[in-house]
DNA sequence: TGATGCATGTAATCCGTTACATGATTCA
DNA sequence: TGAATCATGTAACGGATTACATGCATCA
């Protein structure tokens, strides 16, 4: 399966038509957030080769007080090209994390950094969990939407649990050391 | 905080000497993969300009049998920028995930493919749970790597439970549809 | 008046992967 | 004999991010 900003581009598009500007954001806080991103830098060229493929078409907006907008739609030849790219076995899941990083070496650090980090990374995931249950409520939630948004809940709610405890511990611990 | 292969190596070096050829692999089967991944061709160069500035030693170790390694060690100066590199907050986990995409958009994919993408996914998860369980015996496990193997076995718990709890539905729904 | 949001686009740059090149040994 | 493991390295290529360029409207 190829992954990249043009699948992912008429992907979002498969739902109704957008914008450049409005796909960007569309995937920023919708159910897409989770497991990609990105930026203008890439949308726009990507945009730009699926209409000069056939894949999408335009339409210029004017718009009083906001710039024009181009609203990008797919066509047939595009759900098809979608339909192909996303019937292959998918690679396996990438995921990094500087957070995990850290505290796998966390000799090399200061309790204070580690627990400033494990508060940061608390805050990134309750962040993530409370984008999914917007989504959940404004977007009509059809099946994949759901699936996503359940197995996005799942994981962040494991994390945040361990990560809970593993503070407590870590407060425990410089605590008692403290102490003597 | 910069994560890239220059500060990967290092900390991987941080734990005790080891060629380019090792560190690959160590990372490949360690508990470096749940959150990282890296290639000979940046490794390699990393090495090589991490020695130029000081930051790690190498030693030739001629072998019987196999080609010569070069085994590296990290210096005082790259102990020092390893743990500058690491004592900042981190920046937010990145996640990609080919099937959730797919998942989102189930409405152009047929539901076998759906299923072999999930059993290829459970496979997945299941191998990298199993790979965590490994180095928990293994490896002498110290707090970080506990910490980690910890987070990484309960977001992956998570996952499987929450797919499996998927698959089961999705077989009966195309069991009922099948029936009708 | 200065930041933020809306809106599009290009160019420079980064960081990494893939493929290629080389070569000995061991195991099936 | 052919594949896999050990071992190092370079060059081509790809894919995306960041920064830059432009410009109007709104809100504090």
């Amino acid at each position: 399966m190829t992954m990249n900003v043009r699948t992912l581009c008429l992907g979002f598009l498969s739902t109704g038509e957008a914008s450049g500007y409005e796909i960007k954001k569309g995937i920023e806080d919708g159910m897409f957030s989770h497991f990609i991103d990105a930026s203008f830098g890439s949308i726009y060229p990507a945009l730009t080769q699926l209409t000069a493929e056939g894949l999408l078409t335009v339409r210029a907006e004017e718009q009083t007080g906001k710039p024009d907008k181009k609203v990008y739609a797919i066509t047939e030849n595009g759900r098809k090209a979608l339909a192909r790219a996303i019937s292959v076995l998918p690679a396996k899941d990438k995921f990094k994390s500087e957070f995990l990083f850290q505290m796998l070496l966390h000799q090399f650090i200061t309790p204070d950094v580690m627990l400033a980090a494990i508060d940061k990374q608390l805050n990134d995931l309750r962040q993530d969990l409370a984008r999914i249950a917007e989504c959940r409520c404004s977007e009509q939630p059809h099946a994949g939407a759901r699936f996503v948004a359940d197995y996005g809940e799942a994981v962040l709610t494991a994390s945040v649990r361990c990560l809970e405890e593993k503070r407590r511990e870590l407060v425990r611990q410089t605590a008692a050391q403290a102490a003597e």
